[in-house]
DNA sequence: CATGAATGAGTTTTCATTCAT
DNA sequence: GATGAATGAAAACTCATTCAT
């Protein structure tokens, strides 16, 4: 477990260094997947196999951590959003919805988490800025309900993976017949109007506040 | 829930004691709305302006305390589901859905605690049967697709109240708007059919499962 | 449980009042037993039905309510050493030593315990003196070794009643047979001569330290 | 107890961690000779002058503590039993036991904590072991009772250390004396048979439940 | 740089004792 | 007098974070 140092001094030190912070993020998504943020520092160390003192030089607070757990993750999720840019007319967004939640049940990391994390705000700009486009094109192809905007899909977004992860422990696929259900109610031919959407005015507030509580 | 002893005078004695409890309750009620199950007993206590002695002597345990919060909502959703048995046919469902999800936006409880409580499980029982009759009136009358299980009727719920407590604060009447959504898309007029649902094998668990994962 | 008070105030109180002091009594007999010193006042209170305040009422504090448990048992052992004054001549001290044993063996109250409590000193004063005159007697008729001392006597009782207390719930016969051991090694006979006792000077102090040491 | 990783320089990292560690059982067990097992974590940590995480660190339990201190105990123990061995023919089992009683006496610590200690099982047995051959010489020597066992000669030792423990701060000496009384009556020359000793089907538990019961 | 020992405030829970009813 | 609710000072134990080695 203990990595002997190399004989020369100063030079290798970078990898090591590089593979104690690979292990030390995957102990800490496994220890998370796990317990959610009740884990422990320590537990983590004991996982990736270094000590507390390594985790805190790089992660000063179990937040930034938490940080570093999720940002892959949203590089991930914007990746996906510009592939959606890419898919046949009208397609892209539903495309994109079905892929961001099989990835979030894939690895299980709450939304909250995911979007809470420093650093998150940019990536969260330009996947709304991708979702207006998809958003748009879908209503020009006619598969998309002309009422629905931006808000109603990022609140889809979050209904859809706190289900991916209640559930995932016990019935991993539930949130696949539920996304099917919604997603065929968002098509044209609604018997009722959609109410106004709620005001822009505080809507950051509300996207970094639902974000910001899981700490 | 304590029954004074006699209908003659000498029964009130409990009337500081009513009033520490109320106390406790309302603090717990506010406090577990601000921290989640991360709250402490002696928050808890300082808020009612009692000792933490005095809560622990009627709630043994953190968690009777969030039972005795979540009793009074569970009788609640009960008297609701009740009520919607006797709506004029077809619309008892949506009725439902709306009463209870409002209901949840206005005491400000998880749907987590609020099932996982103990002795929630009779109380869920009575719910599910009037679900069942209210699900089969709508689809009689023609209100509902015909696809439609309780299944996805509870999933719905969960991902409602779920969006009702994470926007409660910042966006209060946001839920209002994506149930109109929702709930439109369940009617008749769906362009594809739904998949199988889960085996109801498992329901049971997931059910417990995910009610238990709050404490 | 709740005793209905007469329907004339105030002239049977005393009857009651004697009853639950009774009913205290034997529940911290029992407790005792139970737990050792650890019980709780409420344990005590609950098993006797009476609430925590009348327990108070009598016995300020935990400490008397112990004392309170000990009393008859001085008084039996007291009545021991009055009794044995009568035995046939030489018989009397090892008649005390074996009754006083088995007394405490059925009552199952620790001898630091018996021995500490407030105003045991007149009835320890009152014992001692029989003791000498007991040890004096044997060692006339020859059934004591001449050596033997009052404080080896005491000491005596202080080992065996420990032993029986530490076995009485797994080997509850076990003191007989080192009791018979030791006693019979006291007859004259020895090969060897005792070192000279511990000044008694400080003797009243290892008596009583010895007893509050429980507490 | 912590084997340093290696013989070459660089594995003195511990010092501070062994001068805290030796502080903590220090005070530890100077704490609990004042106070039996009634001592708070916190004493001990304020007397040896660190913080309750410190000696959470290495002891994660109460009893943990217990155990560490009473490790040494049992291990002299051990090594008197094997020096009895050695000692003339007949004087071991005399030896052994006043060696044993003057260590007690020595070190203050109670014969319950010493025994009940987790890993004690085996260095019992082992003790048990040269008991057993100790008393076969002694009664072949002639300077034992026939009819005296294994069993009286441990019931002895409880009785024995019980009133070093008793007596250590008032009369530290008083064990003395009756120890010689008890010896002596077990030397041959009795005028009564004993009775038969209690069966050993038990005997396992008698040991077991005396020892626990300190915790 | 890595390590893991140390810290100490914080958490849940218990219980002797007081006091309003 | 009796009752049991209220109190709050411990106690055992945890864990994020700091710092000596």
């Amino acid at each position: 477990m203990k990595v002997p140092r190399s004989d020369r001094p100063g030079h290798e030190l970078r990898q090591d260094a590089a593979r104690n912070l690979e292990r030390v993020l995957t102990a800490a998504r496994q220890v998370f997947d796990e317990c959610g943020t009740a884990f422990s520092i320590e537990e983590v160390a004991n996982r990736a196999g270094v000590g507390v003192g390594t985790i805190y030089r790089r992660f000063p607070t179990k937040s930034d951590l938490l940080d570093a757990v999720a940002f892959p993750l949203h590089q991930h999720t914007l990746e996906i959003a510009r592939r959606s840019l890419e898919a046949p007319a009208g397609d892209g967004l539903e495309w994109f919805v079905r892929q961001v939640t099989a990835f979030h049940a894939a690895h299980g990391l709450p939304s909250r988490l995911l979007w809470g994390a420093a650093g998150a705000a940019q990536v969260r700009d330009e996947i709304a800025a991708a979702m207006e486009v998809l958003i748009q094109r879908a209503k020009d192809v006619g598969t998309l309900r002309q009422d629905v905007v931006y808000q109603d899909m990022v609140v889809l977004f979050w209904t859809i993976t706190d289900l991916v992860e209640a559930t995932r422990r016990t019935a991993p696929r539930i949130w696949e017949r539920h996304l099917d259900l919604v997603l065929d109610g968002l098509r044209p031919g609604s018997s009722r109007p959609l109410p106004a959407p709620v005001p822009a005015v505080k809507w950051d507030r509300v996207v970094a506040e639902r974000h910001e509580r899981t700490r």
